[in-house]
DNA sequence: GATGAATGAGCCTTCATTCAT
DNA sequence: CATGAATGAAGGCTCATTCAT
């Protein structure tokens, strides 16, 4: 089969399966039965458990780096309405392929000391609106702090609860996902598009 | 001992374990000592281990609709910086007292089919913020959707992510409670004070 | 309510689930949600478990008592074929009344060391068939074990078999429940009426 | 220590717990450690503890298949008294070696709905007597039914009991077990052989 | 006579993991 | 690279029973 072919099997199976039931809700046995494997097969590649939920984090982090884009504007400084949901919609639809893991980053990082990843991919995503890496001692100055906790609480969590909710919002609601889409769109551009500076 | 005091020992318990472990994470067996009373006693009481969760979910329902608060502003409302923040303060304090809940209500959320409490929730708190129940037929209205939407993905999310990662965000970046809590004020402000109105 | 009506409820309730599930597949819960009581208010009538059943197969004992028939002919007796299945059938209904008892009894007599019950009826009925009571130096004598072992394996054994498994032979082939018990006084005929003499 | 031999360790004592204490008396734990392994491998090669018992059930089936004897008589049929005993204490011989299953077969037939089992043994052993095997169609029809409530109350089932009791007749009595198979024999030859012919 | 709270042992089952092949 | 057998701890839950009221 290869065994890179094979890792990927396991790797995708365990992406679906504890985003859908969470890493404690998913036992090794569903994950490779999902994937078509034996279980020692997986133990055989990663480990332990634990290890396959570190290489879809892993993943999620050379993924972004990967698509390094320093043309992407702060959430701030978009232009206008219009290019500003283009762009929106875009990233949206990278984040997209990736929800899956989205999902678990977000959900493992509630729990109590569970947010290093999910801290990581923030850091990650402000550096990458800045352009240039963001110098250590700089990452509790006011005005990173500042700029972190905007892009994190009104930026990158709405996204990704867009992505991991859609399906269930739209069965829930009713409405199909483009409507979904479109009325988020709308609220990101209320609240992120001609709005004030940030406090000094 | 008494049925009802053992009963909110118990919830108590569950509280804060299933929002630091995850509900899967969180054995019947840590619950009972934690609580002090037998696991036996635990399902004399609650019969088995999921009727806590939604015992929680509901003692929360209960709780927002206890504090029936009409006068409360629609987030695009609110007349002015200073007294918008003032607001936002308050509201956060209140959430805070059930940041455990509100945490294992966002995790069990992201679960494939999880998500219908916290939709519950999300209508709860849309509902006080217009003042009247919205009627069932016009919940899928797209007046009524775009509202949700704004208030769900702008609003309900961030403050909960804000209470259920506050611990963790301050030892991780070694800022102080408030200094986070100050910041996410500026944010808000930022997004919904003096936005635009919402697209019709 | 009264507390001798109290121990009939529970004891009915007892004795149909024993018969429908086992004695160790049946909860005192169960028990006392169908008798429509607290499960207390069994410990307090009968003490433990066992002793529902205990109280059960004494039951069977004293009905059999108390209906001394002395008139009844040992199965070899019977004078002609119509008699004979006109007793046989009255017999049965008698049996039948009793069937959840009996059924519990066979149940239980087929564990190892539980079938004391069950002989202690299979002697008392042999009992009834003879007219006098077996004195009990006799009961091993080559005479009465014959006429035991006839009486038991090809009398009593089918007999219960018949109104325990009555419905569930009826269900599975499609047959009416007086169509069996025709067919089995035509068996019971062809086994029992004008057969040979026991061997000395 | 190889898988199939593991299996059949399993079997063995559950085979002997299920007759002596009952299905629902018998907890894994104790086959597990009458067989000498781990209650896990019996959840590996089983994946339930009812399993056990559908295994069990199937082995008798099959074994009844195997020794396909198209030269039984019929029970009414044998010749002359002598061949008919030396027939029966060869069928009982036979019966002997799986008394273990017959008794938890027929424990269980006793519970509501768990009769199929043994109606399909029972179904196997007509066949066999018969010769051919019974058109499905057939199985409800009168000459069939008759046929088969005679071989089923007054063949199979006293002699499943037979030897299920076997042990606790003889210590509850204190005789040899060649008396009571004598004692047995002699009853099974005055209700089998040169009975009438069956009611048409 | 009757109840609801409480218990500890045991239930069947699943877990993540290891090992020999 | 891949497998099936095997394990020990822990999982959620039920059990028969006791006790204070």
């Amino acid at each position: 089969m290869g065994g890179e072919e094979t890792r990927q099997r396991i790797l995708e199976a365990a992406e679906r399966l504890f985003a859908e039931q969470g890493f404690d809700g998913t036992g090794v046995d569903a994950i490779a039965s999902s994937a078509g494997v034996t279980k020692s097969l997986i133990y055989h590649h990663f480990g332990n458990k634990h290890r396959l939920l570190t290489c879809l984090f892993e993943k999620i982090l050379t993924e972004l780096n990967r698509l390094k884009r320093p043309d992407i504007p702060l959430l701030d400084e978009s232009p206008d309405s219009e290019s500003a949901k283009a762009h929106f919609r875009e990233e949206i639809a990278l984040m997209d392929k990736q929800r899956y893991v989205f999902t678990s980053l977000l959900m493992e990082s509630l729990k109590a000391g569970g947010a290093e990843h999910l801290f990581q991919v923030a850091e990650l995503v402000m550096t990458q609106h800045v352009g240039d890496p963001i110098p250590a001692e700089e990452v509790r100055s006011e005005r990173y702090q500042g700029r972190l906790v905007f892009e994190f609480f009104t930026g990158l969590i709405p996204l990704i609860m867009l992505v991991a909710l859609r399906h269930q919002w739209c069965r829930h609601y009713g409405t199909s996902e483009e409507a979904l889409l479109r009325r988020f769109l709308d609220a990101f551009e209320r609240t992120h598009v001609n709005v004030g500076p940030a406090a000094e």
